[in-house]
DNA sequence: CCAAAAGTACACTAGCTAGTGTGCTTTTAG
DNA sequence: CTAAAAGCACACTAGCTAGTGTACTTTTGG
């Protein structure tokens, strides 16, 4: 949605075409989201990537590849938000409940709100021809965060005996109920995403971390 | 999915329409959770159900009148379900970690699983003119849960300052995380469904039991 | 400047689908 | 038995959409 059209002066021969294809992939996506994949017609894809007809079948040959490109192009941009949220907020040294408040709230306010994993979601459920793709994009990121409660784990912070468990908790309490909360209600009350976070933060604390030396 | 095409025999004038009804009714949820909404036909329906398409159209008038009708169904069945299981299941006197668990999987397994949630959210994503009764679904389900935990409470078995928050995150960690299974791998592995909710009622009861007198 | 690449405008086909009209047959109530 | 209700077979329209073919224009590299 949010994704820039780009590259309007001097392209190139070559970047001119990128940045066509780029602009009709933006469109379809916005479509897809908005219509489904069957009501959205490859001619108002055209139109509203202000390209001919012609243009996207030369391109993308047919309507579900389009399909298929978007799903990708969604996969990437998620699994790379959430591998860096990973990396920049979970950080080591930092206190618990700060780093997974901000983590948490980071990958849903950053990555997906009006965009990526709703998205994803939602697309996922139009098309019956694609592939595991969607399975996928909830494996990965947990994958990254299981290693990194892991290493928690061994650190003696949280009481992780299956880290895979914890993260998918985790997931569940904060991100998955937060999301729920975006679909239900539109209302991008920026307020009450932060506080399903920080009530999910804390439920897991409650249920995984180590019992304090008090 | 599992309701009977029922009363075969001497229906009577009215019991004969309501059978064909029922059964139009039948087809269209399978074939709209097989198909979605735009590439499942009224012809395909009406083939399904064993009756004429003018039969369906003297019925129902026009397509979106026949999803209202099987989103109404599926709604009905899954808040009723979801309402025994409340009554039956998570009963006073009760061993809370037992009972919890029999709550857990009996709404996975008995209410949804090939069908109510689970439809009703494949569904429900797919029409785009669906009033709010998308929420409504997950809304009434929750406001029972949060009574019983409420009175839980009270008497002091369960430490939920917030019960509703409490509801949602129980229902996060068991129910959703169980129907996510379901949905990505359609083995209907049913041992892994109960490893779920047990390991989803263990984390809760952590994160909720009132500190014991170990 | 020029040739090729990229893009456009537009007309056209083939197929599918929602919804209707109509006359015929079956079922059921009284 | 009979009339009406319910259902059926079938033909037909109107509209939309994926995808193609083609001749024309614009852009860009050398």
């Amino acid at each position: 949605m949010s994704r820039a059209i780009a590259a309007v002066q001097t392209p190139g021969r070559r970047r001119r075409s990128e940045g066509k294809k780029a602009a009709i992939l933006d469109a379809a996506e916005a479509l897809f989201i908005a219509e489904g994949y069957e009501r959205a017609s490859v001619d108002a894809i055209a139109a509203r990537a202000q390209v001919s007809k012609r243009t996207v079948y030369d391109h993308f040959g047919e309507k579900a590849t389009i399909f298929l490109k978007v799903l990708e192009r969604v996969n990437d941009a998620l699994v790379g938000a959430v591998q860096s949220a990973i990396e920049e907020e979970l950080t080591p040294g930092r206190d618990l409940r700060e780093a997974l408040t901000a983590f948490g709230r980071r990958v849903v306010t950053q990555t997906v709100p009006s965009s990526d994993y709703v998205t994803f979601r939602r697309l996922t459920s139009q098309h019956w021809a694609v592939p595991r793709l969607a399975g996928a994009v909830r494996e990965r990121p947990e994958r990254m965060l299981e290693e990194r409660f892991a290493a928690l784990t061994a650190g003696g912070e949280l009481m992780a005996a299956d880290p895979r468990l914890a993260a998918r908790h985790f997931t569940a309490l904060t991100i998955g109920l937060a999301l729920d909360t975006l679909d239900t209600q539109d209302s991008k009350d920026e307020a009450e995403i932060v506080t399903v976070i920080a009530d999910g933060v804390d439920a897991f604390l409650r249920a995984y971390r180590r019992p304090g030396p008090s």
